[in-house]
RNA sequence: UCCACAGUAGCUCAGUGGUAGAGCAGGUGGCUGUUAACCACUUUGCCGGGGGUUCGAGUCCCUCCUGUGGAGCCA
């Protein structure tokens, strides 16, 4: 008898007995048969507890499970045309864990309120749990991706003294003798403390935003991926950016079959978008978007509307380069041809999934940088570690940070990112 | 912060100014192949809070609260 057996491998144990663990996702029942769906968290099996062929005490138990009970079964596999996973499980003795009480979640529609309510249990469902796999396979692509391209992990802090771009946005903590501290809203200005000594590194954590912002691709704490390499200038920065991108795209597609059809996302449309990106200048966006009716000027930043508009007709993400200075950070590289447009990149996910990467090359020059930061009136003594870096050994660099859910999201082809991350946090809540 | 919409049973919702409803969940019983199983019976209410109009308000008005969708900002 195989103990302990995963239910994806019960293929392996064909008309053998075995021994499975796991909650009772459904039961069904028919007088002298009952049917319950387990799980286990690999997969599930319909386990058949036929009663002529147990003893009264083992079907009585089966009789008195509640949807989520936890469980040991013992039954044979068989092989089973009307199974939707191919195969069932003969039950022959049952041993209950407990006995789960009467469940929240039912087998009807619930509205999203409720659902967020019970977040500690709704990670259960079957599309909580498909988001939850594609989220662990995207998290450990973009980490194999950079470990296989010689990035070192370099994690940057959570506490700061203040702002990468402004207060406005900071989540203020207390913080001892000194008064206050302020949770990270982008650990990138760190991470290129790390390249100076490492050559490109990579910080993956998560990061905050107390703006108030209220729409399905936003949350006020979020997981990014700041990634930095010495060396590297603005084209091949994005070369890294959409290799890296590719490189997600297949191994979702390789790992999470399953987990895409639960989700009812169209795999050949993922598969479409692993394709050289397109690339186009902010100019050329907006001379795309005044062809398309909308009313925008050349040194503007995009709505939600218009974002979306660039990607409408677009089966490949699009990347938009070389911005206004002026609607970009301090730190990003003017462009020597062009002293008006920073060196930078927004990497936009089609169908309508929204920026996924805010990358550019940083400016490297000391005097150029201090100048654009008393331009933005930034607190010169905060900043004097990050101008130090252009002052020992300055070397042209670039990086770029991807936000974990947005990237998620388009995978999954989940529209609101709450549904990405376990425990999402928004503007009106912070539990459970 | 702004705009729009919503709040009625555990959940999802219906409810024309005149007795508070359905489906699901829960409970009891039935059924040897169910796939959100089905069939019969059955328990459950501060109609978000406060104020007003009215003979009478779940329904109309004002206000507050809570939530949802979107905008702005961004990843």
């Amino acid at each position: 008898m195989a103990e302990h057996v995963l239910i994806k491998d019960v293929g392996k144990h064909v008309d053998e007995e075995v021994i499975l663990s796991g909650w009772v996702r459904n039961k069904r029942s028919s007088g002298k048969i009952q049917f319950i769906i387990l799980r286990d968290g690999t997969a599930e099996i319909q386990a058949v507890a036929f009663h002529p062929n147990l003893t009264d005490s083992q079907f009585e138990k089966c009789e008195n499970l509640t949807m989520e009970s936890s469980v040991k079964i013992w039954g044979k596999v068989k092989k089973d045309e009307r199974s939707p996973t191919g195969y069932e499980l003969d039950l022959t003795n049952i041993e209950i864990i407990q006995i789960a009480a009467e469940y929240p979640i039912q087998k009807k529609s619930h509205g999203v309120n409720f659902l967020l309510d019970n977040r500690h249990l709704w990670v259960r469902s079957r599309k909580q749990h498909a988001l939850l796999k594609i989220r662990h396979t995207v998290y450990y692509a973009i980490t194999t991706y950079l470990n296989e391209n010689g990035f070192y992990r370099y994690d940057s802090p959570i506490l700061t003294p203040n702002a990468c771009e402004g207060t406005t946005t900071l989540f203020k903590v207390p913080y001892f003798d000194i008064g206050k501290a302020y949770l990270s809203q982008s650990g990138q200005l760190y991470a290129e403390t790390g390249i100076m000594s490492l050559g490109r590194v990579y910080d993956f954590g998560p990061t905050f935003r107390a703006e108030k912002s209220k729409t399905r691709k936003h949350l006020t704490e979020f997981w990014m991926m700041d990634a930095e390499a010495a060396f590297v200038k603005h084209k091949e920065n994005m070369k890294i950016q959409e290799e890296l991108i590719r490189f997600v795209i297949r191994q979702v597609i390789k790992k999470n079959e399953n987990e895409l059809k639960t989700l009812k996302r169209d795999i050949e449309t993922l598969r479409k978008a692993d394709a050289p990106f397109k690339v186009i200048t902010h100019k050329e966006a907006i001379d795309l978007l005044q062809t398309k009716g909308y009313d925008i000027g050349y040194d503007e930043d995009f709505g939600a509307e218009e974002e979306e508009a660039i990607t409408e007709d677009a089966e490949i993400p699009v990347f938009v380069e070389k911005w206004p200075k002026h609607i970009k950070s301090f730190y990003m590289k003017i462009d020597p041809d062009d002293k008006d447009i920073s060196l930078c990149d927004d990497l936009i996910a089609p169908e309508g999934f929204g920026e996924i990467i805010g990358g550019s090359e940083r400016e490297d020059d000391y005097k150029i940088l201090k100048k654009r930061m008393k331009e933005e009136e930034l607190p010169m003594d905060e900043y004097q570690w990050y101008l130090d870096l252009r002052r020992y050994g300055t070397v042209p660099h670039s990086g770029f940070g991807v936000g974990l859910e947005r990237l998620i999201g388009w995978m999954s082809g989940v529209r609101h990112i709450r549904q990405t991350i376990p425990f999402p946090r928004m503007i009106n809540r912070v539990s459970p």
